[in-house]
DNA sequence: CGCCGGGGGTTCGGA
DNA sequence: ACCCCCGGCG
């Protein structure tokens, strides 16, 4: 067991004190990681339980993956077997293996956010509300939120439904939950409740794996909602062996129903609880774990605890201040370019982290101009683009084909002739036969289709039909392939010579490469095509291409996505009012308080090196903005800060540890009109072939040709990164580049 | 049926 | 600036 001696004495306490409930606080850097993958190895090795009788629960896939990986290399192989996972993964694992208790299907579909949105706009539509008055998010986020809170949708119409609001909500959520079920379909917030259901009406089930799971391990307590709570104490409730890790400071997820109280529930249900503190930060310097305190000390809710560090003091935070985005973003990238010399950093020691993803924009201009490697995080994943969701759906629909979202994007995409027209019979159809979709289209003869429809529906029917077949007998890989080719897909993308086109054609190959890895290393699973699907809705952009891991790249996050990693230098990015902390938050001391933790978050991230930015003007919403200063700069003591060389610079720092915060709103458009935008175009009657340009949205090419005269001047551009394109010179704002 | 342009709303974060 | 939705037109 000689892996103990890593640890400090708070560390080894909370590894070696395994027996009943037990809560970690963890600071930030405080080795929180190695504690958890000690504690599992300890557990295992000690002889207290078996691989698979050990239950630890992440945040993210990512999370688990490099847990598993880390007690891999102490214990061995057996850490394979280890139930280690995100709640959703973990948890519609077990919903398969049940579903039929529940009167779904194994092959259920988990339905993401979008499917869900788009499943109650059109119940808004079909219930003729006004969806401008009765706004689908805002149901869907009530729905969310009660379902987080075990309300369900009968519950909710007794018990909540106050005014006309709240009633237009019940009725959504009354048709929303009916329509998932018809549809052998879960939603995220499914995947906790269900379980929950299924060990209410199934005790013996539960009695399984309260048995089964001698020791639980929750990490990240703090973002877990009442669900995940619950779960947690239904399975613990017969060996109480349960250890929850968080951080309170870190609890960053409280939009999204995750709630503090259960940190402070915690301790209520369990009065003999242990509690460990891990306050040693052994990833930063001095000055950015004392910065840190200082900024987290304006919190007034907040367990007591000092986080410190013996590491060497090291640099003082730096303020970047600029007059716009476009900027910062060369700044920073002047600051990476100099500290990659001046400290031998890798690109991939660098971090620049924002608040929301619209920033990444100029920032990855700044990267791409200085030539410098980068990769965004978050953003648009594979998964959710068009052609990959277009593509899934139509595996979902292989695997159940009461799928009826699936079936909407797919049942005339490529187009076969069945339009609104049909698609609007169908849906009053299933509803007054109160079947899925897919059962109308079966019986598409009794349904009173016009006969062009009822030929098209024969022969949609009839294809998806032979892709069952496919997906029951076949490899995921040839499967999916054979859908692929035969949905007419492909072709459909194929045949679509735009850029875009050519595109979506990649992706979806690219995708057939993904299943087709997936068949070659199926790991534990078999490789057909519902347990590639299993996987795919729970799938995020963290965890897919891990293969550019290594790769030495600069990273682009959010402050979100951010959480958990760390990197030599950290660039927190658009710290102004308004943007961060955001608009939206403001108002209550309560979400002032989650972005501050978010803002700690992102401070803690850094282990060397800690550069915070602000920009005084800013293109939002297509306007320009005028911005102060983030609360959050002034809340770092000053003697953490670097005043930058410069006089104009120190100035700024002055005025801003000495002036007080303004309270009117910020983000206030700027009432001065044009110039619009800052990007002004050269005199382009000189402009010739050859030429370097640089266009504002476009980015940096070349002249391939000029044609035309006067008024219709039109030359021919290759762009770096955009391929070629034709501007009107009379429009296009164009700066020639001085390197001709 | 599908493309295009206009208009309105957005207003953060993500398993 | 972007996205989504809608109406008009080829």
């Amino acid at each position: 067991m000689d892996f103990l001696n890593d640890l400090n004495e708070a560390q080894r306490q909370a590894v070696e004190s395994v027996e009943g409930p037990n809560m970690i606080i963890a600071g930030a850097g405080s080795g929180k990681t190695r504690v958890i993958t000690y504690r599992l190895a300890f557990l295992m090795q000690q002889g207290l339980a078996e691989s698979f009788e050990l239950l630890a629960l992440t945040f993210t896939n990512k999370a688990a993956k490099e847990m598993r990986e880390r007690i891999e290399k102490i214990a061995g192989a057996e850490a394979k077997s280890i139930w280690m996972g995100t709640f959703h993964s973990i948890f519609s694992r077990i919903l398969r293996v049940h579903a039929e208790k529940l009167n779904y299907t194994k092959d259920f579909t988990i339905y993401d956010s979008e499917d869900s949105l788009s499943l109650i706009k059109s119940i808004i539509k079909e219930l003729k509300y006004d969806d401008k008055v009765h706004k689908p998010k805002s149901i869907q986020a009530q729905i969310s939120r009660a379902k987080n809170f075990l309300i369900d949708a009968e519950e909710y119409k007794h018990k909540y439904v106050t005014d006309e609001r709240t009633e237009v909500v019940s009725k959504v959520f009354t048709a929303y939950s009916a329509r998932c079920f018809k549809a052998n379909s879960m939603d995220f917030d499914d995947l906790l409740v269900k379980p929950l259901e299924l060990f209410a009406a199934y005790p013996e089930i539960l009695h399984r794996y309260q048995h089964q799971f001698r020791y639980i391990m929750v990490d990240e307590f703090q973002d877990t909602n009442y669900a995940q709570y619950l779960i947690t104490r239904r399975l613990g409730a017969v060996h109480e062996n349960i250890c929850v890790v968080g951080d309170d400071a870190q609890s960053i997820y409280a939009f999204r129903g995750a709630t503090i109280e259960n940190i402070l529930n915690f301790k209520k249900d369990y009065p003999d609880v242990k509690i460990h503190k891990l306050e040693q930060n052994y990833r930063s310097t001095s000055i950015i774990v004392n910065a840190a305190n200082s900024i987290i000390a304006n919190n007034q809710n907040q367990l007591e605890k000092n986080v410190f560090t013996e590491n060497e003091e090291g640099d003082k935070v730096k303020l970047i201040v600029s007059e716009n985005e476009l900027d910062e973003a060369r700044k920073v990238v002047d600051l990476i370019r100099e500290q990659k010399q001046v400290n031998s950093f890798f690109h991939k020691d660098f971090a620049i982290l924002y608040r929301t993803n619209a920033q990444s924009r100029s920032m990855e201009d700044a990267l791409r101009k200085g030539g410098i490697p980068y990769r965004i995080y978050g953003g648009l994943s594979f998964y959710r683009r068009k052609e990959i969701k277009d593509m899934v759906a139509y595996l979902r629909m292989a695997l159940n084909p009461r799928d009826e979202e699936a079936l909407k994007r797919i049942i005339n995409f490529p187009t076969r002739g069945i339009g609104p027209t049909s698609m609007n019979h169908l849906l009053a159809t299933a509803a007054e036969w109160k079947v899925s979709l897919w059962e109308v289209l079966e019986n598409a003869h009794k349904a009173g289709f016009s006969v062009m429809a009822e030929n098209a529906i024969l022969r949609f029917v009839n294809m998806i039909k032979g892709f069952q077949g496919a997906a029951q007998t076949e490899t995921a890989f040839s499967a999916a392939s054979y859908i692929a080719k035969h949905s007419g897909l492909l072709q459909e993308f194929h045949s679509d010579e735009s850029m875009e086109g050519r595109s979506r054609w990649q992706n979806v190959q690219e995708l057939l490469n993904a299943i087709n890895e997936f068949t070659l290393n199926p790991e534990d699973k078999t490789p057909t095509l519902d347990s590639f699907l299993a996987e795919v809705a729970l799938l995020t952009d963290q965890d897919e291409k891990d293969k550019n891991e290594d790769k030495d790249t600069v990273s682009l996050m959010t402050l979100h996505s951010a959480k958990g990693l760390e990197f030599n230098s950290v660039f927190l990015v658009g710290l102004e009012e308004g943007l961060f902390p955001g608009m939206m938050s403001i108002g209550s001391r309560e979400e002032l308080e989650e972005e501050r933790r978010l803002f700690y978050v992102g401070v803690t991230r850094a282990m060397k090196k800690l550069q915070i930015s602000y920009a005084r003007t800013r293109n939002r919403f297509g306007s320009f903005t005028h911005n102060e200063p983030s609360r959050f700069i002034k809340e770092i003591k000053p003697t953490y800060l670097q005043p930058m060389s410069g006089d104009m610079q120190r100035n700024i720092l002055q005025k801003i540890a000495t002036t007080p915060m303004p309270q009117r709103r910020p983000g206030v458009k700027d009432p001065e009109p044009a110039p619009v935008g800052d990007f002004v175009g050269d005199d382009l009657s000189n402009l010739t072939n050859g030429m370097r340009i640089e266009h504002n949205k476009f980015g940096t090419g070349r002249v391939l040709q000029i044609e035309g005269r006067e008024e219709d001047r039109k030359a021919t551009i290759l762009f770096d990164t955009k391929g070629e394109k034709i501007l009107l010179l009379k429009y296009a704002k164009l700066r020639i580049l001085p390197d001709n």
